[in-house]
DNA sequence: ACTTCGACCTGTTGGC
DNA sequence: TGCCAACAGGTCGAAG
């Protein structure tokens, strides 16, 4: 489901329902997702307070006084507040009921996403700890990212997207990012001039920012907190457009597979 | 240290 | 209509 606007309208979403609520109970149904769900969540977590919901990158953090609980929604996961009465639905693999008399509940078909306990700094959990900076920080500017390129070989498409990088670049925004910079996806990371990479940082930052405020939705599947469809179709230039025209030049959009991941540029506007 | 590739899953779509 | 292959928002970790 999720890029990253798509985690952080997510956790601006359930946050004004969780935010202070009590924990009374957690259920597990489904462990079994990228890891195991750890089970001493079970009885750690009732009579405890969600304090509050943070984002590192694609991960959400919900602070829990004893501990946080770390979630990821990988490809197809969500999170959904529904009344505690409400029947549940294919795939909620973990529901928490709260003490508003609603719960919680994550979903994820492909089973993908994680869900994790951390006792300590949850920024220093070894799936966090090496992430890059945030995209809309300061820290992520030009000279971070020139330096961070220079002998990688690999396609900028490829770099922009290694969370070790940048988090929270995705394959759409990556796409849509490279065609705003006019840089073509296969260009090596390494052989990019300062210039470039000025106008791919204020691009990513550009398409993000905006991302967030339309609600993060660029997604087919994305739904809101309240389980509601929140697809309202948001300008992709190339995304999808494979065969179409570009919106720029009016050449034919040329689609590849770049890494496994289905890559769309115009070969005119982007080199 | 960098790069590539397989793996994890279910659901949807499109061609025949 | 059914069947089957291809593909889908992510990213870790093993192997080269």
């Amino acid at each position: 489901m999720p890029e990253l606007p798509e985690v952080e309208t997510v956790r601006r979403g359930i946050n004004k329902y969780v935010k202070g609520q009590q924990i009374n109970a957690v259920e597990i149904h489904q462990p079994q997702l990228r890891w195991p769900i750890p089970p001493l969540i079970k009885r750690l977590l009732p009579g405890h307070s969600i304090i509050e919901i943070k984002r590192r990158g694609k991960y959400l953090l919900l602070n829990c006084g004893v501990g946080t609980i770390i979630i990821h929604l990988g490809m197809s996961g969500s999170l959904r507040i529904q009344n505690s009465e409400a029947t549940l639905q294919k795939h909620d693999h973990v529901v928490f009921r709260l003490s508003n008399q609603t719960s919680l509940c994550f979903n994820d078909p492909r089973r993908f996403g994680c869900l994790l306990w951390e006792e300590h700094d949850p920024l220093q959990h070894r799936l966090l700890s090496k992430l890059g900076p945030e995209p809309l920080s300061k820290a992520f500017d030009v000279d971070y990212l020139f330096a961070k390129s220079r002998k990688r070989q690999v396609a900028i498409k490829q770099f922009i997207m290694n969370s070790q990088v940048v988090v929270g670049v995705g394959n759409i925004y990556a796409c849509e990012a490279l065609f705003n910079a006019g840089i073509h996806p296969e260009c090596a990371a390494a052989k990019l001039s300062k210039p470039r990479y000025q106008r791919l940082v204020d691009a990513i930052k550009r398409i993000l920012a905006q991302a967030i405020k339309q609600g993060g939705t660029t997604l087919r599947d994305f739904i809101t907190v309240e389980g509601k469809p929140g697809y309202f179709k948001q300008q992709l230039h190339v995304y999808g457009r494979g065969g179409e025209a570009c919106t720029n030049c009016k050449a034919t959009l040329k689609s590849i597979r770049l890494a496994q991941r289905s890559t769309v540029y115009c070969s005119h506007c982007q080199t």
